[in-house]
DNA sequence: TCAAACAGCTAAATCGTTTTAGCTAATTCC
DNA sequence: GGAATTAGCTAAAACGATTTAGCTGTTTGA
């Protein structure tokens, strides 16, 4: 195997310094005063000799490496799969890798993926975060790498954040079902309840029933911990079930509930909508073809993802980002289909 | 901000050499006579003042940087996003990082992505190839560069690969259907045909066909490109709808034709599997809960990615992997829903 | 008793860049 | 004409680890 062209071959093939070639390469040889036709010479010996850098020896040295990491908590849910490939593609033009973490919720994980990030110097870090609290996220905030936060996010926070409207969502899918006279609602969210998403839309869909005088009963609002979801879901509706104390419509409040609610309905041949109807949070493209087709309150994807690989990439850049431009909200759309329309 | 303890600072607090210090971090103390009391003593120190070895100096010495990368034709695929999911579970059991890819099925994209994951050094490499041939993927076996060809592959190929039986899970679907006494089944396929998947998938759907003796006019073979098929699944409909010249039954090649094709369908209030019956290559979860519910070949992504990993790391490892050990073809499974159930 | 073997350790080179600090010779300024 | 500036370039240090080659002092063997 031909030995790697240097750096050092170039500039002793030309007899210049490692300095002047490595200034050529970074362009930066105006700058410094290296005349045109050294430049071009350097250039061309460069391309003769097929000389590379080495990517990590320079990423060593100037302690940059173009890669971006990716946290989310599963890579394989088709809402994060599809902001993966979003980012990816950003990332792409930009000269930058994307590496993924999934954390399961788990805090500790988290904390670990993103350390493990640092520590092997990615430029910076796209984070769907399952923090408690924005203390950690605040310390990396003053460590100065760049970040920012997608989807969930904190209020009173120094990270840059983006994140679509969680309570006007789903106060549309309960009022969309409250428009049509249906008072009993249950819903089927995840726990733990501190992501910010799960408790906006919580706090929406409570806030839509609090304006139309309804309450509902404790056993209609059921939490699956992320690490059980299927369980969950199934023995909640079948509690419901059993109970005989059926809701009249259920709001599931992200995809997966939303598909594992279609399949245990499903599977005890309850009808939707006409016995039980269901609106959830997120859209996915199949929801349109499912039977019954699903009702669900779609988030603008791209734009979530463009705005957090500008974000990210100001950032990088050593931009300052003025601070209205931090937090960044964007609305969603209500996609009315079969499944939420009482007959 | 403190600065960073270094190999240095511990050695220089200890009184004891930087060679030292990097043989007992590196477990290599005993092969090299460190006495058990010194490597104690360095071991205390590191743990007072926190010392973590630099990644990318680390790295760049011995050209190792704990990352793999996963080359795909597009990570927001239910299919591999699965599997980006699966691979970074082993990744991260292992201590490794994944970096994703999505070629869009461009074959110069993709090479552009190995070049730079070869540049970046990653340890390893995981590619669901959209290469014409293997001449490119010899020369990367030849270069040393650990990797395992995933999903698709080559006959007569160097590198190691884990597949499925493509071939023979077509012909499964589609005996399915002949023993139905069907005898009109157009399919839709994505081009290019030179991907392994695809072409296996055709040859074995056809000759199922022949061996019942059947053929098929031309324009019940749609073949839609990657870049485009939307647009190509919604006029190869279209044309077959049109021409009045309708098959009782369509095989659609992988998970998003077959979500495609349904949608179109069902947009023309095709009766399924009435009119047209329905059964694809690769399930998915949905499938189970769709309009009518989709008969599908299930592939075992688990297994898939589990062997992929062992021969990843078993390469990385520097260990020799047997002849027959590198080549893995998966068995597949039919799971008959509604579509595919004539009346 | 002397050479060989060994235990335990280290100085310095090395990986391939970037960056600092500054050099030389030619030009400009007054 | 001499000092100051400038254009164009470079030697060497730096980044932070790993690895090579070998040193010192003690023990072993004959």
């Amino acid at each position: 195997m031909a030995k790697r062209t240097l750096l050092a071959d170039i500039a002793k093939s030309l007899g210049v310094s490692k300095t002047l070639v490595s200034l050529v390469v970074n362009n930066k040889g105006d700058a410094h005063g290296i005349s045109v036709e050294t430049q071009k010479k350097v250039r061309e010996r460069i391309n003769e000799l097929n000389y590379k850098p080495d990517v990590l020896a320079r990423g060593f040295r100037i302690g940059k490496t173009n890669t971006i990491g990716l946290i989310v908590s599963d890579i394989s849910n088709r809402f994060y799969a599809r902001i993966a490939r979003n980012i990816e593609d950003y990332a792409w033009q930009h000269g930058h890798s994307v590496v993924i973490c999934s954390t399961d919720e788990i805090i500790d994980k988290e904390l670990e993926q993103i350390r493990l990030l640092r520590d092997r110097k990615v430029d910076g870090l796209i984070i769907s975060t399952s923090q408690e609290n924005a203390s950690f996220l605040n310390e990396l905030n003053a460590s100065g790498l760049p970040h920012v936060l997608i989807d969930r996010t904190f209020e009173k926070m120094q990270s840059p954040s983006v994140s679509v409207d969680n309570f006007g969502g789903a106060r549309m899918a309960a009022n969309h079902l409250i428009e049509q006279g249906i008072r009993n609602i249950g819903f089927i969210s995840i726990s733990p309840e501190h992501i910010s998403t799960i408790r906006d839309r919580i706090l929406g869909f409570e806030s839509a029933l609090a304006d139309a005088g309804i309450s509902i009963p404790s056993e209609w609002m059921i939490r699956a911990p992320f690490s059980n979801i299927e369980q969950a879901v199934q023995e909640g509706i079948s509690g419901i079930y059993q109970s005989g104390n059926w809701p009249e419509a259920i709001f599931t409040l992200n995809n997966n509930l939303t598909t594992l609610c279609l399949k245990h309905l499903r599977e005890r041949s309850v009808s939707i909508p006409g016995d039980i109807a269901l609106i959830g949070y997120d859209d996915v493209s199949y929801f349109g073809f499912t039977q019954p087709s699903i009702s669900a309150i779609a988030q603008p994807i791209d734009k979530i993802c463009e705005h957090t690989f500008d974000l990210l990439f100001r950032q990088i850049e050593k931009q300052e980002i003025p601070f209205e431009e931090r937090t960044i909200l964007l609305p969603v759309e209500i996609r009315i289909r079969e499944s939420s329309v009482k007959p």
